[in-house]
DNA sequence: AACTTATTGTACGAATCCGTACGGTTGGGA
DNA sequence: TCCCAACCGTACGGATTCGTACAATAAGTT
């Protein structure tokens, strides 16, 4: 680790910033479906994806759930601890597997005590996050399932390393808060016009300008915010 | 103002932290469809409110909106500035005319710089926003209409004094992102439960118990958050 | 190769909500 | 008092999504 890593946090962090926190680095790797945090638990890791995806979850009973929050390489888990909160308050899990780094949440919170910078430019990520958060409520509740699809792919294809995205209908439809048939029908409509290729268990991008069109204004916001606050991003 | 308001935030704050800020609060009335923030534009004034509502509404090309934040007594607007930003990411405005106590931003950011106990205890509130938006992502995706209207008249029941809100249905409808006549006739079937009174331009609560049953898991979780957060809240 | 499991494709009636239109009602102002 | 603007009730076809069920296909395992 004698460059900076791949994600964009630590990569902008200043050198002291850097410093301080990387003794308390540890590489991972994080395989599909793992557990990164759970909701009304302590969090005992922050971790800053490389590469992969995570998501973080929201559960309604009666056995309802929808995605509220995507996390890659350009930011970190356990923001609650920014917060002054040091418990979840959502699942957050893994959704394609990622190298990351984690630091416990003890030395995370010290380091945030020890630098008024290094918090402060956390803080404007989770700014970012939660700039993502209400435009995912927004379209959730006025852009059809098509469209939401296609800002999904447009998300996770920003945060990955290639144009293909491993991923099943089955969690696509949780991801979108929809039911599984819904997200085939919608994948066969962005593949009958080239935006997309669809394989068993992966999603390949073919078309970017397109998907962004398709969207109708449910992608891009976020994006654009998390530019201004934090720095370049997305493909 | 020998008493401390009846803002739920400047209620709690410690001696010191709201001496440092009082003398820099205005009292002010601010009228139905004040416009308290505008998207992209520097924040002014954080207005801490004592009665009221004012919405967090996000916009989304072309011409959709629907609310993505609620904002009454319990809380603050101009929570960007506590996360290093210094405009606003979305409108924001006054739903239920209220008094509030206005800060300008300068000497808002300065309080905070001076203590770190302001910042940290208002950090909290910030927070519990934001679980507020993820759970309106959830129940965007995944409730119905009527379990959403419920949603919403508890929540502004929370931050209303008495049981009377004075709401249309236009903009009801603009609240929950969905048509006008929608929620004319949803607000008829809690009306034929005897959930709540409709009236013009108003909306009685008659049965918070039942509206609660009838949001189905829609209302709950967020004000959970706050309680644990910050303290004491809702009806 | 046979078997098992995960994943995807398809279908269909029902429920929900949309877009739109239009008439009725209410309340405040000229 | 009359008028006007805002607000509310209702209707209707159509689009969308749901809930569910079941078959077909692909990948991995024995």
């Amino acid at each position: 680790m004698n460059q900076r890593p791949a994600n964009l946090l630590l990569k902008q962090l200043s050198s002291d910033d850097f410093e301080s926190l990387k003794p308390h680095l540890e590489e991972v790797f994080l395989e599909l479906h793992s557990s990164l945090e759970k909701a009304g638990q302590p969090i005992k890791y922050v971790y800053f994806l490389n590469s992969g995806l995570a998501s973080v979850v929201g559960y309604k009973a009666p056995a309802v759930d929808a995605e509220v929050g995507m996390i890659g390489l350009e930011g970190m888990t356990g923001s609650a601890l920014l917060m002054g909160d040091d418990r979840a308050s959502h699942d957050c899990f893994i959704q394609m597997t990622s190298n990351a780094y984690r630091v416990e949440a003890d030395m995370f919170t010290n380091a945030l005590r020890q630098s008024e910078t290094l918090k402060s430019f956390l803080l404007r990520y989770v700014h970012a996050l939660h700039v993502q958060t209400m435009h995912t409520a927004l379209v959730n509740a006025r852009s059809k399932t098509n469209e939401r699809l296609a800002r999904w792919l447009l998300m996770c294809d920003d945060r990955a390393i290639g144009e293909r995205l491993f991923i099943t209908h089955e969690f696509l439809a949780v991801m979108l808060g929809v039911r599984r048939p819904g997200v085939t029908v919608a994948l066969q409509e962005l593949e009958g016009q080239g935006l997309i290729g669809s394989m068993r268990g992966q999603v390949l991008i073919r078309d970017r300008a397109g998907l962004v069109k398709l969207a109708n204004g449910a992608y891009g916001p976020p994006e654009a915010q998390y530019r201004r606050l934090i720095g370049a991003f997305g493909k």
